[in-house]
DNA sequence: TTGAGATAGCTATATAGTATAGCAATCCGA
DNA sequence: TCGGATTGCTATACTATATAGCTATCTCAA
């Protein structure tokens, strides 16, 4: 069965994406929006429709994600102009970040355990291919 | 972003899986409908419970999966022993065999198009250890 | 031989992620 | 200034997956 990398890619992000949910579980935040709080870090000011575009978020699944966020206190929406806002992190938002970044780093640790650091190189080329093209 | 090998994962693995159901539409059939239909195929009579261990499917998904399956007459029930059943391919689920076995050689040389070989053989080294200890 | 525990199939239900369609308000460029 | 694009949003639906629990059956050892 393993022998499709198209299958292996199926079955790793999944494996991943479990283990992601776990570990992000005692911050209650799910993966999307542990991410969706990192870059609106990264990227203070950003609309909620560049934040979708970045994360391939459809802009219908954005509302009730940002609205939760917002709802939770975790980051404001501050008026760009008549039909837009601006996404930055609260206080509490901003509390969060530093355990939000070492979650994923010891996630991405964790994952690349035993990946020699040629094949690391090749994954994340190979990964990037697909996408580019996808 | 994208320089975590696990968001990387995660993004082409979505963008790989979306791509592959939009093919299968025309067999009507979805990823996981097909890809137990190949198992079937490759392990006649093997019980549904073993078909489950194999793609990592949860018994209690499983069940309507597989009665999905047997209601279009892809497949047969045939009983082994009081408890469960081996799995065998119908005639229209033989017929079947060839085309989704088509569709996912192009899903997989479309998702290999432009990664050379070195990379591909480093990609699928890297996900079978990251599955390995997952 | 029988009783305990494991296994198989199944149902019901919950949750999450994602997709489609459509709406009103607003913005922008020819 | 008008037409088309964009933004945020609601409602809805579909899929995949997860949890809990049920019955029937099988296996194995005391």
């Amino acid at each position: 069965m393993s022998d499709y990398p198209g299958y292996l890619l199926r079955r790793a992000s999944a494996m991943a994406m479990a283990r992601l949910a776990k570990h992000l579980k005692t911050l209650h935040l799910n993966p999307t929006d542990a991410t969706v709080l990192s870059v609106i870090d990264a990227n203070p000011n950003a609309k909620q429709s560049e934040i979708g575009r970045m994360l391939d978020i459809a802009r219908a699944n954005m509302a009730p994600l940002i609205s939760r966020l917002a709802e939770r206190d975790l980051i404001e929406r501050q008026p760009v102009d008549g039909r837009s806002h601006g996404l930055v992190l609260s206080r509490a938002g901003r509390a969060l970040i530093p355990r939000i970044k070492s979650a994923f780093a010891e996630h991405e640790d964790a994952l690349m355990k035993d990946i020699p650091a040629t094949q690391r190189r090749a994954l994340v080329a190979a990964l990037r291919a697909m996408l580019k093209e996808g």
